[in-house]
DNA sequence: AAAAAATACCTTGACAGGCGAGGTATAGTA
DNA sequence: TACTATACCTCGCCTGTCAAGGTATTTTTT
């Protein structure tokens, strides 16, 4: 049983398998804010329910890496309410009822804004954290 | 006069001007948690006052992005508590008096660690959030 | 057949970071 | 004298994250 406090925990890190035997990390802070985008980019591929969607997470993000269920089901009403995304049931597959959701054209169009985004903070992160070499 | 409440302030963009005229935008939740690495960069360059990082990052950033003061100062106060920055008064230089603030050891292996989080990052996202092309 | 595990969804409450709005003090300029 | 620029700081709110708790269904194990 080992003590930790809420402060300890949001310190915690992602473990990131690399290729080779390496292994990396990300802290949840950094992730934030591109949640909606993640789940979003993840439905271009087709409907999907919550599950799956962050296994299919894990798997890219090369291991460990993977939402918090109520980091996810909290995206998925955000974005539900923002009308970027649709849902509706499905009852296929084994275990329980599954909860799909498929982007709208309004979700498609902050993708494609947000992927712009994605592509211009790597250039100011680069520029403000990385080491000068000018 | 601008009716304006809190939500649709934290969507507000920061805009950032790019060569050639074109203009682009990172949200603030997108900068979240890469503040502190953002001003312990800038200390490696030597000590500095919060104004001055704050106009330096400004600039590196190319235009219009920059820390709100209170995120500032209360970054510093996060960081000094940590150990990351230790800081002291100087009175030269016009205005008001300023508090330098100085990157320890402790900051310096801090920021060696968030600079190869921030590699394992881009990586990461890239995966998550970009057209797969597989 | 009962227990366990896996699948799948959801809510509550607490916390930490960002920051608008407000404040203080100093020095130079109009 | 008033104004502006420099420079620092605090309070309180908002939002995203997520531990901890819950429910329901199906498959697997005992």
């Amino acid at each position: 049983m080992i003590l930790c406090n809420h402060k300890i925990l949001r310190q915690m890190k992602y473990i990131i398998h690399l290729k080779g035997g390496l292994a990396m990390s990300i802290s949840a802070d950094i992730l934030r804010g591109h949640t909606d985008t993640i789940i979003l980019a993840r439905l271009m591929d087709g409907d999907s329910y919550g599950y799956e969607i962050n296994k299919n997470i894990s798997q890219r993000a090369g291991g460990a890496y993977g939402f918090k269920e109520a980091t996810l089901y909290t995206a998925f009403k955000r974005l539900e309410q923002n009308g970027m995304i649709a849902s509706y049931w499905g009852d296929d597959g084994p275990g329980a009822r599954r909860r799909y959701y498929a982007i709208t054209e309004a979700g498609m169009r902050q993708l494609a804004a947000d992927r712009q985004e994605w592509a211009e903070t790597k250039k100011v992160l680069d520029a403000l954290i990385l080491k000068g070499e000018d």
